[in-house]
DNA sequence: GCCGTTTTCGGCCCGACTGTTTTCAGTCG
C-alpha cells in the first residue's frame, strides 16, 4: 500500500508551494487531496489502475497525473520543478513555531539558509535583524521555537489531556465572570491522542480569566495573552488554548473549537449553499447579515438544517449526509454498559482479588464481570492446576456476593493458532478470550493464519486486542483486520474494543468496519487494577466514535442474555 | 488546483494575536 508515500507527496509539494509563494489556494488543494486519500480504505494502486482516481473529491486532472506519476518513478515533474527553486529539506523549518512558508523563503533567498542548525547560527550572530520584518522580539521567538522543537513530544494520549483538561476546569471555575466551560477540540470528540487543548468559556469580563489561565501553577510559557485568547505551554510543552465569548456565543463557539477541521469546513460550506454563514460567534444570514443561532450547538446545527452531531461523529466521515436526513445513529453509552467482559486479578499479574474485583463491579452498578486471568506461556500465567482452582474461587465469591463473576481466560494463541489451555479447563470456562502477547513480528499472512485459526476454535468468543499497539509505544502487529472482520462475522465471534487508555484496540476506524459488517463488539477494560474498571468510558467512546448503537456491543447484554450468547456460540 | 441545483470563471473558512509596521503581513488554529 502507497498511500502514504502519496500523502507524503502531497504534502511535500503543498509545503514547496507555499515557500515559492504560488497561489495558496493551490498549496490547499493539495492538502485537501492528502487529507482525502488519508481517509481511503483501499491501496490507491488499485484505484490508479481501475482508473478511478478522479472518484477522490478533490482529486482533479493535475494531482491525479502526479500521483500516477509518482507510483511510476517515484518522484514527480512538478515536485523536480519546485525543487529547483527551493530545496525540499527547507520543509524542516515550518515545524518550528512561529516560523511559516513566507519566512522559510526569505531565510532561504537572503541567508541561503536550509537548517535548523543554520538558522540558529544566524539568529544568534545577529543576521537575522537585518532581515526586513525582523525585529529583535522574533528573532527571540525563533530561538525558543528551536528549543522547544527540539524537544517537541508528539500527541499525548487522551487519558492525561483529561486529567490536564479536569485541572484546569476546576480551577477556572472558581472565578464567578466564568459561566459556561467546556474542554473542546479532540478531546471532546475523545480521539485516541491529543495535540493540544482547546477551553473555551462562556463570560461578560474574560480578562481575569484569561489573567488567572496564563498564571496556573503549571503554565511554563505563555505563548499568547489576549482579551478573548491566550495560549500556554504547560509541562512537556502540551499547549493549551483558553477561548472566551459571550454566552450568546457560546453554541456557535463550542461547535467551531470542537472541530474537527475537517467537519467544520463540510459544514460551513453546506450552510453557504443555503445562504448562511457561520463563525464562531453563530450562524448569519448572508445578505441581511442577521444573526438566526449561536446560543447553542443544537441551534447551530439546526439553523443549518442539520440536527445535533454527538462530538465524537465529527470528522466528516458521512455524519453530515446522516444528519441532514435525520438519520444518525442512536449511539452506545456509559448508561448502556451492563458488565465487565476482561478483567486480571492477583492470580495472574493483576493487584486484586476476585472478590476485590467483583465488588467494586457491584458498586458500578453492573449485572457481571468476568475474570479473565492469563494463561501461560507468560510467566505470570495461571497454570492448568491453578485454573482448576481459580474457577473453583470465582464460584464461591460469585455466590458470597449474590453477584454474578463469569469464570473466563484471556488465553494466548500460539504463534500456530493453537491455545495455551486444556481444553477441559476452557470447556468449563463461562468466556475464552483469546490474544496475542508474543511472537508479533511475524509477517501479515502468518500472523492472520494465525488469529483466524484461533477464531475457528467453538471455544473462542472474543478476540482480545486484536492489533496489539500500545499508543505511542509499539504499533500493531501485521494482521489483516479485513479477514479477522470476515471470519468474524462468519463463526459468531465478537472482537474486542481494549478500552485502556493505552490501547484502545480495536481502535476507531477498525471498529467501524467491523461495525458495518455486522461484527459484535465487546469493550473490555483489561483491569489490572479495581480502579482501572472505569476506562470502560474511553471504550464506549471508541464505539462511539464507530457509530456503534447499543446492539453492536456484546456487553450491553443483560447477565442471562450474554449466558445465553455465550453459550450459544459453543452449540 | 478543484469545483458547480447561482457559476466552465471566480471563488475557495476566517478571526485573533504578535510584532512590526504607521495600516498590515505573517502565523496559527
Amino acid at each position: 500500500m502507497k498511500n502514504e508515500e502519496v500523502i507524503a507527496m502531497l504534502e511535500e509539494t503543498a509545503d514547496l508551494m507555499e515557500i515559492a509563494g504560488e497561489n495558496p489556494f493551490k498549496a490547499r488543494a493539495y492538502r485537501k487531496a492528502a487529507e482525502a486519500i488519508s481517509a481511503l480504505r483501499e491501496p490507491i494502486e488499485e484505484l490508479v489502475k481501475a482508473k478511478q482516481l478522479h472518484k477522490i473529491e478533490g482529486v482533479g486532472e493535475s494531482i491525479a497525473r502526479d500521483i500516477t506519476e509518482f507510483l511510476q518513478r517515484g518522484t514527480t515533474t512538478r515536485l523536480e520543478q519546485l525543487s529547483k527553486k527551493y530545496p525540499p529539506q527547507l520543509r524542516i523549518l515550518l515545524e518550528i513555531q512561529g516560523v511559516g512558508p513566507r519566512t522559510v523563503a526569505m531565510l532561504y533567498d537572503r541567508l541561503k539558509i536550509t537548517t535548523v542548525e543554520q538558522l540558529e547560527e544566524a539568529a544568534k550572530s545577529g543576521k537575522l535583524t537585518k532581515l526586513p520584518g525582523m525585529g529583535e522580539q522574533k528573532v527571540k521567538n525563533i530561538l525558543e521555537g528551536i528549543q522547544l522543537w527540539r524537544q517537541h513530544q508528539g500527541r499525548i494520549p487522551l487519558h492525561i489531556a483529561l486529567e490536564i483538561a479536569e485541572r484546569i476546569v476546576t480551577a477556572l471555575k472558581e472565578l464567578t465572570e466564568v459561566e459556561q466551560i467546556l474542554p473542546a477540540g479532540s478531546l471532546r470528540r475523545w480521539k485516541e491522542t491529543v495535540g493540544d487543548l482547546d477551553i473555551l468559556v462562556a463570560t461578560r469580563k474574560s480578562q481575569p480569566i484569561m489573567d488567572k489561565f496564563v498564571s496556573l501553577p503549571e503554565v511554563q510559557k505563555v505563548l499568547a495573552h489576549g482579551a478573548t485568547k491566550s495560549s500556554v505551554l504547560m509541562e512537556n510543552n502540551f499547549q493549551v488554548d483558553l477561548r472566551a465569548v459571550e454566552p450568546e456565543s457560546f453554541g456557535a463557539a463550542s461547535q467551531y473549537f470542537t472541530g474537527s477541521k475537517a467537519h467544520n469546513i463540510a459544514l460551513r460550506n453546506i450552510a453557504i449553499k443555503r445562504g448562511l454563514t457561520v463563525n464562531e460567534y453563530g450562524v448569519f444570514r448572508e445578505e441581511t447579515g442577521e444573526k438566526i443561532a449561536g446560543e447553542t450547538e443544537e441551534g447551530v446545527y439546526k439553523a443549518i438544517g442539520l440536527i445535533w452531531i454527538p462530538p465524537e461523529l465529527r470528522e466528516d466521515k458521512g455524519e453530515l449526509e446522516a444528519a441532514m436526513k435525520g438519520a444518525l445513529p442512536r449511539l452506545v453509552t456509559l448508561e448502556d454498559i451492563r458488565g465487565e467482559t476482561h478483567s486480571h486479578t492477583k492470580w495472574s499479574d493483576g493487584f486484586a482479588t476476585v472478590e476485590e474485583m467483583a465488588k467494586v463491579a457491584m458498586e458500578m452498578g453492573y449485572e457481571y464481570i468476568a475474570i479473565t486471568d492469563h494463561s501461560p506461556p507468560m510467566g505470570w500465567g495461571v497454570k492448568p492446576e491453578d485454573y482448576r482452582r481459580l474457577i473453583k474461587e470465582i464460584r464461591s465469591v460469585s455466590d458470597k456476593l449474590g453477584f454474578p463473576v463469569l469464570a473466563g481466560i484471556e488465553v494466548d494463541i500460539a504463534p500456530d493458532g493453537s491455545l495455551y489451555m486444556e481444553e477441559d479447563i476452557l470447556r468449563q470456562l463461562d468466556i475464552v478470550i483469546a490474544s496475542v502477547h508474543s511472537a508479533m513480528k511475524m509477517d501479515i499472512n502468518s500472523m492472520t493464519r494465525r488469529i483466524l485459526k484461533a477464531m475457528e476454535n467453538p471455544l473462542v468468543h472474543i478476540i482480545g486486542h486484536p492489533t496489539g499497539r500500545i499508543i505511542n509505544q509499539r504499533p500493531p502487529y501485521e494482521v489483516s483486520i479485513d479477514a479477522l472482520i470476515d471470519k468474524a462475522k462468519e463463526v459468531g465471534v465478537a472482537l474486542e474494543i481494549n478500552a485502556s487508555p493505552e490501547r484502545l484496540d480495536l481502535n476507531d476506524e477498525n471498529a467501524r468496519a467491523a461495525r458495518e459488517a455486522g461484527v459484535l463488539l465487546s469493550i473490555g477494560t483489561d483491569s489490572h487494577r479495581p480502579e482501572h474498571l472505569a476506562f470502560i468510558r474511553f471504550g464506549v467512546a471508541v464505539a462511539r466514535r464507530a457509530w456503534c448503537e447499543p446492539q453492536k456491543i456484546l456487553n450491553t447484554l443483560g447477565y442471562s442474555e450474554i449466558l445465553d450468547w455465550l453459550k450459544s456460540k459453543r452449540k
